[in-house]
DNA sequence: ACAAAAAATGTGCTCGAACACACCTTAAAA
DNA sequence: TTTTAAGGTGTGTTCGAGCACATTTTTTGT
């Protein structure tokens, strides 16, 4: 019962050699109608699992995987993602394997697409994208896939039939969730929710937060919340904010949908009137520091890192165990506190 | 640059042959000090990592591993744990592991002893065990130890030395986390802890979440809040629980320990006049649809299919690729509201 | 100096799947 | 009838690490 089946012993048990086996495996034809069932008749019994150990040994490609995301140092909102990345590629290290990093300024639609065509010129099996230029982003896309190049996107999700995987969250329902918390937090007033340094890069994910969020109030009835969206725009978000503040006493609760709470947590802290709630998102240092101060109540983590290492694995194990790409993995949107914080820290 | 290099290349690259290679790579010995010297000389220069499918291709061993953990049939908190079992099997259902699960009931040390009677009996690599009955734990856990069986443990820790590896949660941390959630979104007033069903077997956890949930608001100077411990069991939760609410109308907050919210939560929406906040553990059916319906606020999850989950991986990770098995793995303390509730149901 | 022991080194086989290739058979085409 | 192609089957090699064993070289003791 213990002992894993074998070609040769399903050979033995058909009566025919390995390689009549290995044929009606594989579905390539040149067996007898006897042979075949013969082999049937022992498969139908057994359970025949191949060894994925033995099947690799001999397949001796090296798989060549590139990454393409934003440079960390420029948005350290990415920085994480190295980690997942490491983790994938240590994990995977005694493999044949490449994993590749490439960075590109997300400021730069031009860096995006030379970025793009470094990759393209090394010609590799994968490519593992966290799009930002939606159109440049398709185009890019079309190509690797006239190149037969598998492409699988994180982060952000673009709307392309050549994508083969989509890891990341579904921003609509993280808006709801900070919605919720927001609303468990504070009893009525005004509600802000604030997107800093809004840019056609991403705000589509602001939009989508927004959409969510609004959508969770509109949902309850006779509520007492009124929301008000504010877009502020660095270096003039202290001065705006500040104004805000002073002419809207009433807001009792904040949705910051960017990284950047820091600023307006920074500005809350000296503005020691009442407590106002404040949700907001990823656990970079500055962040965390309000939160550990008070000044934030919730944080939503995004888990780039995992987000970057799902991504890395699905592609790895394909190419090594013709395991399936799940077509979208949605990532739990994690609810962080000052309590529990350090769990997710990467 | 691409390919990885080989004891072959190893071989020709030192001028020795493979096997002179190999005695190095594993200090057998029976190495002359130039021949050494040499093959130093070249795995200081290349980056060598042995193909562990080749590796493993020749270890045709195969590996039982035994899970041990109490019946979810009489208790349903472990029914992720056997989800969690299923995805470890399927995904190394391609190796020589036999992975078997086995029930005792918790609420018998006898059935406890003997399952692990029968599991002894099995003479397995490993054991992957949930303990309860703290002294039959250690007793058991040194006859494994003796028979050289590894003993892991998960969701309950237990001081021995022979137990090679724990995963689970910070339980002192929960009770802070916990804690924290109910400053949140509670004023002031009067907190209750309330443990449904106390018994000796889980105490411990019961305790030390009250432990964590105390101290947090002992941290917190000039606290509004009074807390008070109820110690409720069935089948006289419900007149208990009523009675104290009566008792108490200044009750603002409660933190059940067990996964027994919905008896309480039962109660509060039958007990309309206030809101009170609600914190509890475990995302059963039962509890998420007082979730859903705003009687819970918060939710702590406590992973067991990820406890489960990575409680195998990390042995099979030991058998088959000789990876360390970390001393302790602690989960993170997701928070769970209505919103995000759907991702870590399970 | 020479045999025997010890040390050092190299060779060759194994694991299981995959596939190339050689071989044999039968049927169709010349 | 002979040639050729197609159908069917089995054998043998490969992948890389690991280890047993054979072979060669060096050391030791007499």
């Amino acid at each position: 019962m213990d002992k894993k089946y074998t070609i040769k012993d399903i050979a033995k048990l058909a009566g025919v050699s390995k390689g009549t086996v290995d044929r009606v495996l594989h579905k390539r034809g040149k067996v007898s109608p006897l042979a075949l069932e013969k082999v049937n008749e022992v498969l139908k019994v057994i359970d025949y699992e191949p060894n994925l150990i033995a099947r690799n040994l001999k397949n001796n490609k090296i798989y060549r995987i590139c990454i393409v995301l934003p440079d960390p140092k420029i948005d350290p909102y990415w920085l994480p993602c190295l980690n997942g990345i490491d983790d994938a590629a240590k994990e995977f290290n005694a493999y044949n394997l490449v994993i590749e990093t490439f960075y590109f300024n997300p400021e730069k639609k031009k860096s995006f697409l030379k970025t793009n065509e470094t990759v393209l010129g090394l010609s590799p099996d994968a490519v593992l994208l966290a799009p930002l230029f939606h159109k440049e982003t398709v185009d890019v896309i079309e190509e690797y896939h006239s190149l037969n190049i598998i492409v699988n996107t994180f982060n952000n999700q673009v709307e392309s039939s050549f994508v083969k995987s989509f890891v990341g969250q579904d921003l609509f329902r993280s808006g709801r969730v900070a919605a919720k918390l927001l609303d468990s937090i504070t009893d009525k007033g005004q509600i802000a929710i604030v997107h800093i340094d809004e840019t056609y890069k991403n705000a589509i994910h602001m939009q989508e937060k927004e959409r969510g969020f609004r959508n969770y109030f509109e949902e309850i009835e006779n509520s007492d919340y009124t929301i008000t969206t504010l877009k502020l725009k660095n270096p003039n978000v202290e001065i705006s904010f500040n104004n805000f503040l002073n002419e809207n006493p009433d807001v009792s609760g904040i949705f910051i949908t960017t990284s950047k709470a820091y600023q307006i947590a920074k500005i809350l802290s000296a503005f020691k009137l009442k407590k106002i709630g404040v949700v907001a998102y990823d656990l970079i240092n500055e962040n965390v520091t309000y939160l550990n101060q008070g000044v934030i109540d919730f944080m939503i983590h995004q888990n780039q890192k995992r987000q970057a290492y799902l991504g890395i694995t699905s592609l790895v194990e394909y190419f090594l165990f013709q395991k399936e790409i799940p077509e979208m993995i949605l990532l739990p949107i994690d609810i962080v506190n000052a309590e529990n914080a350090e769990y997710y820290i990467e």
